[in-house]
DNA sequence: GTTTTTATTGGACAGTCGTCCAACAAAAAA
DNA sequence: TTTTTTGTTGGACGACTGTCCAATAAAAAC
């Protein structure tokens, strides 16, 4: 029963179809005719909604990382000190919703296979200067701006190491755990002098 | 010519084929064929050194941590204090081995289809353990055992990230720049009190 | 010198994939 | 009602893939 307007709903379909059938067969295994089925519709709908089928892996892909930055803006929204500000991008990159195993599946298969499409690598390169920059704006209120720099790093890297680690092994326990170990490296790294970095400790390569 | 004694020739041939290929062609379009022609040797000569295609992959993937390891086990036959032997492990991990193009494209493949295969997901598994493993082991020289713990997990974390960043976007400009960051943290994590933990700064999920 | 083992080739085979397309159905427009 | 637009199907097609296998050649063993 085709009506009008069915392109939103149907792109949708296939977009969480995809996402699904990357978390079950893998990326390599998620060709147009099992995305097609598992979003209940005929294979040949892909390609009229859709250019390619690296369109709609595309599509895909760019869903995980509205889904991402609409949870951390809603969570933005709500804190008040930078501090609290910072504690926000923590909880939205541990929320509820990165943490299953669909999304895991799926951001591991966009960082597989980021190196070999430059539209894929530009997802993620969005994601990491969105995080870096939100962070950074809070970081400058509570540190000098070199140092702001580099924790801004710091943090970044820990939140997607700490992820990378649960995408592999499955969810932690607890999701506060992650986002604990985060806030302290951040006071930790807070409470020092911020002039002054210590001369030892340093190795040859 | 065939002489006695060319399997691990071989072996060792397509391995280095297959990160060629990998990181020119991507995972997906990394065939038999294809690695057999880079190699230099007929397609046929895979299932004769290999069961699988997967076989071959999977080795591929071990040959990876193999090198990391040696790496590592070389800095840490250098290092002397349990805060040299942290760098040590800090430095092994970016290393210049670890910052080619070919190393980077293939440890994402490994990431991106770790999820799909139990074999690739075992590589990784152990990569992690001997990573947090090697770093408790001098930690626990340095603070109480919960704290060391903590901290394995965010240096691990921290590492993986920072490589994460490089992976996909390219050499970092000084080799440098992301081992001081590490080891910054260290230092910052071990500078404060152990014992107590700040009860402020919590956020509702 | 003969036999056995090992190395190697290149193609045959069945299966799968992305893409394309003719045909059809139903709602909207006229 | 008729016409047009939009949605939808399912299969055809060529290209590609992993696996397998007979055939060959050279070194090693006897």
């Amino acid at each position: 029963m085709p009506k009008l307007g069915m392109a939103p709903i149907r792109r949708r379909q296939l977009v969480e179809a995809a996402i699904a059938v990357i978390h079950e067969d893998g990326f390599s295994h998620a060709t147009v005719a099992r995305i097609a089925r598992r979003a209940g519709i005929s294979s040949g709908m892909v390609h009229h909604y859709f250019t390619d089928k690296d369109d709609l892996l595309f599509a895909t892909m760019r869903h995980l990382l509205a889904d991402l930055r609409a949870d951390a803006v809603a969570r933005l929204a709500l804190a008040r000190t930078p501090i609290e500000r910072i504690c926000a991008i923590i909880d939205a990159c541990f929320g509820d919703a990165q943490f299953e195993g669909q999304v895991f599946s799926a951001w591991l298969a966009l960082y597989g296979n980021a190196r070999q499409s430059e539209r894929l690598l530009s997802i993620l390169e969005l994601y990491h200067r969105r995080l870096r920059s939100s962070l950074l704006h809070d970081l400058k209120q509570l540190a000098p701006e070199p140092e702001a720099r580099r924790l801004a790093e710091g943090i970044a890297a820990m939140i997607d190491g700490l992820w990378l680690r649960y995408a592999l092994t499955g969810k932690p326990d607890d999701p506060e755990t992650p986002r604990a170990l985060t806030r302290d490296y951040v006071l930790a790294a807070l409470d020092r002098p911020f002039k002054a970095r210590p001369e030892g400790l340093r190795m040859s390569s």
